[in-house]
DNA sequence: CTGAAAGCGCTAACAA
DNA sequence: TTGTTAGCGCTTTCAG
């Protein structure tokens, strides 16, 4: 590995007027250095980042700590923001947690030792006081989820609005007996998205009837199972509204079990607009989330904030709606849902 | 940020203790690594891997270089490396190249420059020559793409076998004018898959036709024109198979827009199997691809090889074969067709 | 415009 | 079993 004091040598100058050429310093004469850049070339040069971070400048690192980069949500993040950070010389290391808060604790630990710059964050459901001890002593953004032991930084959705719309564009289809199965009300999201749904039957006027299973989503497993409790009952549902993508997907592989034929029998709503929900069946009505956007905003504001000298670590919240989008999978009630 | 002379201070012993404490160093009393452990606990320390690095010890960072991580490929092999290196006390950063050259190089830099461990790449169509120097001197590993002029340790599919198959298939069932539509034969793995779809049908005793396409597949476009190409001629196929994972969701809006039945009016063989792919008309028959085993052993394979020491970086191919998932998207040939 | 020197936090060779 | 010391490569005063 070549060094400054290579280039130095190689020159018969000093470390430090590499240094300073390399750093394009004013007051270096541009002769110097061109012949300090033409050399760090020949010699493929590249600057020793721990070297420098051991001067006190933090690295280029920003830490990405999401659940499942498998899910598209979080892929489509980890690739807006990748995109953003780029462009402000940033570099996105990536940490899953799987929910988990002693796995987020272990990279929350491993970042905070990198010295990243920053991390942005779907925090788990509780985490570790440990975590966020050490994240109060880094920037920090949340992401998606909300927690209140966290910096009141936030990049997230209007999930209690979604769920309304979902749930009203049912009602005014003339559904009245509207089922919801979602994620934990643990989770600030569950709890948020749960409330939407409530909200949008509270306030029909004709009596509707909600059905509501909340669980674990990360397991597939969950959102079959509530289907089939679902379909069961005597009072079977003519809707059903999905709250979160793994739900969702798990959702449309029960139905095609099963062989339920949407809409016929059952409308459906989807949560988030995976890449094959078009294709599923009659093509899938859902909440289409503007990830990438809110991704993008996130790591624009990030990199602004970071700019300034100190970086500017104000609050700021930004909210972003879900659009509902219409497709086969949902249709007027029929006369026996409807009564 | 606590130093280990902040510990050594708070309990009047020197800092090599410390560090060795730290390090579970045998010549260290239990004591002593207790009161250490105690007093680091409390302050909430954590080692600077800048000043560690400094030492000698490369980081435990590890590069994955992509060209898009939304691409489900991509992110499925980014999960399970993350799991992989995790257990080796790796920790991963994630660069997208775009399949763009100076985009890698510019990546490529970075990695070199904050003296990673390794880099797992999948490398563009023709590295920057800077690109290919810079990563000689660092242990890196080739995913699915195979570039001679990278280090000769690779894991990846069997693209030929892969796509011999689902041309076989689809000969079995009697289709003999059968339609490539793939990525550039400049890629590798472009190369090889062509191979692998002529190789089927020249062993094909009947005659039997082959139309081919090939062109860039990042670009959803490609794939519909393609498809549009063949639909028009005169003597369009009676199936066709599909090359990349991007042309093969290409492919299927474009039926899908264009009301083609498949399989009544043409069998077609996908390429991966995204998760939207089963629920794609009557089911996508296609290449599943072994993406998260691959992933898996080449992380565990890395980890293992920088465990030795000095690390062994000899060299390594794994190929690994596609198996076909047969579902409704393939019939046998009509009458017409089979002529 | 350039050089000399100090020091960031850690580890490892050498001493005790 | 522990302490002392030096030095990794860079930036940044302070001196020319």
């Amino acid at each position: 590995m070549t060094t400054a004091r290579d280039i130095a040598e190689r020159l018969q100058i000093s470390a430090s007027t590499v240094g300073r050429a390399l750093a394009d310093d004013p007051r270096i004469s541009p002769t110097t250095k061109q012949r300090v850049a033409q050399v760090a070339a020949e010699l493929g040069y590249v600057v020793n980042r721990a070297a420098r971070m051991m001067r006190g400048v933090s690295s280029n690192l920003v830490g990405l700590v999401v659940p499942d980069i498998r899910n598209s949500f979080y892929s489509t993040t980890a690739h807006a923001l990748s995109k953003c950070l780029e462009q402000g010389g940033y570099q996105l290391t990536l940490s899953e947690t799987d929910d988990d808060r002693d796995t987020e604790l272990r990279h929350v630990r491993e970042l905070s030792s990198a010295s990243v710059a920053g991390i942005i964050i779907v925090p788990s459901v509780k985490p570790h006081p440990d975590a966020v001890r050490l994240l109060a002593a880094l920037p920090h953004i949340q992401l998606l989820r909300q927690n209140p032991a966290l910096a009141d930084r936030w990049f997230g959705i209007d999930d209690a609005q979604a769920l309304t719309q979902a749930a009203q564009h049912l009602l005014q289809l003339g559904h009245r007996h509207i089922a919801y199965i979602g994620g934990s009300p643990e989770l600030p999201t569950g709890a948020e998205r749960l409330r939407g749904f409530r909200a949008a039957l509270a306030g029909t006027p004709a009596a509707a009837q909600a059905i509501e299973e909340t669980g674990i989503p990360s397991s597939g497993d969950f959102g079959r199972e509530a289907l089939r409790r679902l379909l069961e009952r005597s009072d079977a549902p003519s809707a059903i509204v999905t709250g979160s993508v793994q739900i969702t997907q798990a959702v449309l592989d029960e139905l095609l079990d099963r062989g339920v034929s949407v809409p016929e029998q059952l409308s459906v709503v989807g949560f988030g607009d995976e890449p094959g929900f078009r294709w599923w069946g009659p093509g899938l009505t859902t909440l289409a989330l503007p990830v990438s956007d809110l991704a993008t905003a996130c790591g624009l504001w990030f990199v602004h904030q970071m700019m300034g000298k100190p970086p500017n670590l104000a609050g700021y919240r930004s909210i972003s709606p879900a659009t509902l989008v219409t497709r086969g999978s949902t249709r007027a009630a029929g006369p026996a849902s409807a009564a």
